[in-house]
DNA sequence: CGGAATTTTGAAACCTTTCAAATTGGGTGG
DNA sequence: CCACCCAATTTGAAAGGTTTCAAAATTCCG
């Protein structure tokens, strides 16, 4: 008979991230205690509202959330997606506006962000996250302006394996993707039918699998391959 | 007789517009030595290389730059432009790498910007520079992604427009364009041909001038409201 | 089990690209 | 100053990709 084990790691992913990303083990700790306050957003409940004031800095603990920006008449876009280990509203400007509205996507937990003054030895992990942060924003415009709708879709779905990959948050090459196909459609800037039509393509070719929740994209290189996406690298030390 | 004038002030559009995002007369002061030293790009050369690590920062001084990003099969798509007064390669982390290749799409001119240690109160002004970075990088996400061939071209134009203005290089609501259709259609995400043709209904609309390298938009307002474009606001303090 | 949200399907309309060729414009050399 | 050339712009017609609209099938959740 087994002892029921706190779980104690369930925050693990975004410590992972941060660790690979720099942060230290006294860093770690001050996360982890961090994370002890956790908090949590219901889907569809806004993180961050665009044009407020940034309070505080925010840590994904679980779940998905994206950065949104909506039209006048209705349209809607995702900027990016936020996932465990990311840093919400991250700002080093004092009083700066949020740019945009970050909205959970699915059931979000999230603590505050240890700030520099407690932990020095986070600055350069914080950095690093910014600087992802970017590059994935820089891979965002080139999928939405130069890649089809089957290239995007797949580009997407290996970015999000990527980025999930460095949090653990990949086994045998699957992952949670709670996710509605209108959500993608709003990212990849595509009807929610069209993404429909294309994620039938993936399967059809052998390159996804996606039910209940769970995604497996069984052969990384060869989609990246069909979808031309490169490697993304952001530091010199490798 | 008027004698001639030494071109002091040609470089005063950076001057001006760094001046409006919070930089001081004594910072203003250093700046302007720093644009004494001053370099040319010619156009299509590279002002920074991707993958390459950033040694300097720069300032634009005059011409037009792009950020770019050019696919195996040869597609190209550029992230943004880079304007009289904005900073190429700037990054908080030693030791980064470029995230992009930036080109020069025109003739360009430019001085290595001051360090903070020089200059500690340029801080704000280049934090400020780089979150509109972040917010025009943020509407071309949303361009690319969600708005039609002709409200991504009048938008773009929209975004030029106050963002020269802030740099007093438009007057009477026209400014130097040195592009090629082409090249806006790589920043638009469409083909160069299909560009011409939502030009020439912009024109046709009285949205638009354009020739001769010198663009004009005779109600800015109303082409706003035709493409349904905000205003951008970065920080509280307007 | 019922009801709502989501996924799937089909056909037609629409927007954008593609391809090819004609036209214009700017710069250079004779 | 004109002739010429190359790059850039413009035009047309057809092909292609994506959206739209509706409706059916499926899944999820209380």
């Amino acid at each position: 008979m087994i002892a029921p084990i706190p779980d104690r790691q369930s925050d693990t992913p975004a410590l992972l991230r941060l660790g690979r990303l720099g942060a230290g083990p006294a860093d770690i700790a001050v996360l982890a205690a961090a994370a002890t306050d956790k908090r949590l957003a219901r889907a569809r409940r806004d993180l961050l509202t665009e044009g407020r004031e940034v309070s505080e800095t925010r840590l994904m603990l679980g779940g998905w959330a994206a950065r949104t920006r909506i039209l006048l008449d209705g349209r809607r876009q995702l900027l990016g997606f936020l996932l465990p280990g990311d840093l919400i509203g991250r700002c080093d400007q004092p009083r700066a506006l949020a740019f945009t509205t970050v909205v959970a996507l699915s059931d979000v937990t999230w603590c505050v962000a240890p700030s520099l003054d407690q932990a020095p030895g986070l600055r350069d992990a914080y950095a690093m996250s910014g600087a992802m942060g970017e590059a994935h924003l820089l891979g965002h415009v080139v999928r939405l302006g130069r890649l089809n709708a089957l290239e995007r879709t797949g580009d997407l779905f290996l970015e999000v394996h990527e980025r999930l990959s460095l949090a653990g948050l990949v086994v045998a090459d699957g992952f949670e993707l709670p996710l509605t196909q209108e959500m993608l459609a709003d990212a990849l800037g595509l009807t929610s039918v069209h993404v429909n039509r294309m994620l039938q393509q993936l399967r059809r070719d052998g390159d996804l699998t996606w039910h209940g929740g769970r995604a497996t994209i069984p052969d990384p290189a060869a989609l990246a391959r069909k979808v031309g996406r490169g490697p993304v690298r952001v530091s010199a030390n490798p």
